[in-house]
DNA sequence: CGTGGGATGTTGACATTGGCAACTTAGAGG
DNA sequence: CCTCTAAGTTGCCAATGTCAACATCCCACG
């Protein structure tokens, strides 16, 4: 029964799980907090309570869903940056700038994809996002043996320790950077990008004089664990 | 009724919020999460599930404490690191490397202190965090500006941008690699020291030759909001 | 064409949680 | 000694994550 008008919503909703994402990335971006209910987000979907769970396993498993999507749309940005153009230097440095911008922009993202709240003690990282995570790796490591610190720097073993240390050190000031812009702790986030910069031009230069070289038995970027 | 043994506890704890901190301390290190439960912490603490409402208004509050503990232990280690004297650039290593381990070794207290969770959209921060927080910062500062980047930096006004940039600098270097290492993002965690070591000795050198003035209207440290 | 089974949604239930209210205890100060 | 109040207790509530059982739809296979 109850066939009545042809707005009615039909029983099965069609592409749930990219709508219950959708949502639940805007709720995040609104309520910058990981703490919202599933049940929130499925009245928000239009669907009960437990819709959601024919998609994902449990709340975990939707959150790196969502996870997901934020490096998907960071690949994204830091792939535009590069198209941008100019030298290997000012390509680093627009990536860079992409990256503490997608962080500020929506800081409970960030936290949750690069947080420890999806590997915990128990939990593995999902595969995307180690994927993801190294094709980023990937990226900086391109520039700076491109010559974005520069100067090339042949990709050679003998180099590799260098190199990853001249990752470490970008990666590690830029998360630093955008976790203490995100938070508040230094600000204002509109000057964000100015304060970065600056930072990032100190950085490289001082890069640029010597590579602090990574001690071995050390990596930088995801473990592939398996 | 029911005075049976002298071991009875007695109907009042007599210092139970130093207690309740401390078993909260423990979870916290336990699970490295902060989604354990009050109710938890109570029972553990042996007393009823309500109890700790006497002594904090919310969860939110209960956190706060926990993170001046922390505020406070990281405090001490720093202090212990200056103590080990050495020249000021030895010093602000050893104090950087205190920040790092203090930070790794519990990687959610540490996130608990610097991470929004505390600062939410709404929540301004304790009033003791800022303190603290504030002290770590002159610390900083006066290490640097007595030689800890290779020379002394007189801080009169027209280097003040300087400063906040050097220390800007070493602090988003310094919380970007301890967020890393807590992660897992980088490793391993044992040599987290060496590590710390190689990146902070490239950082402090490129410092040394040329310091990255912050942008004016730009503030380095938890801002005083009144 | 059915038709039957798997994928998708729904309803109902349960234990757990954060928080409120109302009651109890006991120690400190008049 | 008596009372006032801080500190603990029990009972309760709505909300949440998740499980189980049931309903609906659609597509593959006869």
């Amino acid at each position: 029964m109850a066939q009545t008008n042809p707005h009615e919503r039909p029983y099965h909703h069609g592409d749930l799980r990219r709508a219950i994402v959708k949502a639940a990335l805007e709720i995040l971006h609104e309520t910058q907090s990981l703490e919202f209910s599933l049940r929130e987000l499925a009245r928000r979907a239009g669907v009960s309570h437990n819709a959601p769970y024919k998609h994902f396993a449990d709340k975990r498993e939707l959150l790196a869903a969502i996870s997901a999507a934020g490096f998907e749309t960071l690949a994204k940005r830091m792939a535009r940056a590069i198209m941008g153009g100019g030298n290997a230097r000012e390509q680093l440095f627009a990536v860079l700038r992409a990256y503490v911008d997608h962080g500020v922009g929506n800081p409970a993202l960030y936290r949750l994809m690069f947080g420890g709240y999806l590997s915990g003690p128990n939990h593995s990282r999902p595969a995307i996002e180690l994927a993801e995570a190294n094709k980023t790796k990937a990226l900086l490591a391109d520039l700076i043996v491109a010559g974005g610190l520069g100067r090339a720097i042949p990709d050679i073993p003998r180099n590799r320790p260098k190199i990853a240390g001249a990752i470490l050190a970008c990666w590690s000031l830029v998360h630093g950077l955008t976790l203490l812009l995100a938070d508040g702790l230094v600000g204002p986030r509109k000057k964000s990008g100015a304060m970065g910069d600056s930072l990032v031009q100190g950085m490289l230069d001082g890069l640029a004089a010597d590579l602090p070289a990574l001690p071995p038995g050390t990596w930088v970027g995801p473990q592939v664990s398996l």
